[in-house]
DNA sequence: ATGCATGAGGA
DNA sequence: CCTCATGCATA
C-alpha cells in the first residue's frame, strides 16, 4: 500500500464507515477529507481552469490567431460536446461571444472555477500531506486515478511545495 | 491574491 | 527529475 486508496475523492469506500472528521483542524494534519459527497462527474475540469497557458513574456493581445484563453477551451470544448460544427472555432470572434456567455452562465449558477475538479484538488492535498515528494510512478498512478495527466500532477506537486515553502517563509517574518 | 504552467539551471 | 523565478488568467 502505497497510500494511494485514499486518493479516490468519489469511490472513497475506504472511509465510508470511518474517519468521520469534521472540519476540525485540531491536531494532525487537519485536512479535511470530509464531505463524503457522491459526484459521477468523471473528468471534463482539467482541475481549476486558471492555469497560464504560458504566453510569451511578449506584447500580442489584438489580433487572436492562436487565442487560448481557459474560458475559450472550455467554451470549445463545450462547443464540440454542443455538437456544434468544427466550423465554429474557425471564427476567433464567434468563439469568444461564446466564450463569455459560456462564463457568465456557470457564475449564474454559483459554480465557480475552483469547484470545478475540487475533489481531485482535495485528494491531492490530503495525499500531499502524507508524501509531499512522491515518485515519478506513484505520480503516475495519482494522475490514472483522477483521470489527469501524469505531468499536470507533477507539476502541481512542484507548485505546492513551492507554496509551502513560501508560506513558511511568510510565517516567521 | 491565488494557482497552474513554463523555462533556466542544477545535480 | 527537481528547485526557483516569473508569467498570466481568475477572483
Amino acid at each position: 500500500m502505497d497510500g494511494l486508496e485514499m486518493l479516490d475523492p468519489i469511490n472513497s469506500s475506504t472511509m465510508t464507515t470511518l474517519t468521520p472528521m469534521a472540519d476540525n483542524p485540531s491536531h494532525m494534519h487537519g485536512y479535511g477529507m470530509n464531505h463524503v459527497i457522491n459526484h459521477h462527474h468523471h473528468h471534463g475540469g482539467p482541475l481549476s481552469g486558471h492555469g497560464a497557458p504560458g504566453h510569451h513574456p511578449g506584447h500580442h493581445h489584438g489580433g487572436h490567431p492562436g487565442a487560448h484563453h481557459p474560458a475559450m477551451a472550455a467554451a470549445a470544448a463545450a462547443a464540440a460536446v454542443a455538437g456544434l460544427h468544427p466550423d465554429a472555432d474557425t471564427d476567433p470572434r464567434e468563439l469568444e461571444a461564446f466564450a463569455e456567455r459560456f462564463k457568465q452562465r456557470r457564475i449564474k449558477l454559483g459554480v465557480t472555477q475552483a469547484d470545478v475538479a475540487a475533489p481531485e484538488k482535495r485528494s491531492l492535498e490530503a495525499y500531499f500531506a502524507v508524501q509531499p515528494r512522491p515518485s515519478g510512478e506513484k505520480i503516475a498512478a495519482i494522475a490514472e486515478k483522477l483521470d489527469l495527466k501524469k505531468n499536470v500532477v507533477r507539476v502541481w506537486f512542484c507548485n505546492q511545495r513551492q507554496k509551502q515553502k513560501r508560506m513558511k517563509f511568510a510565517a516567521q517574518h
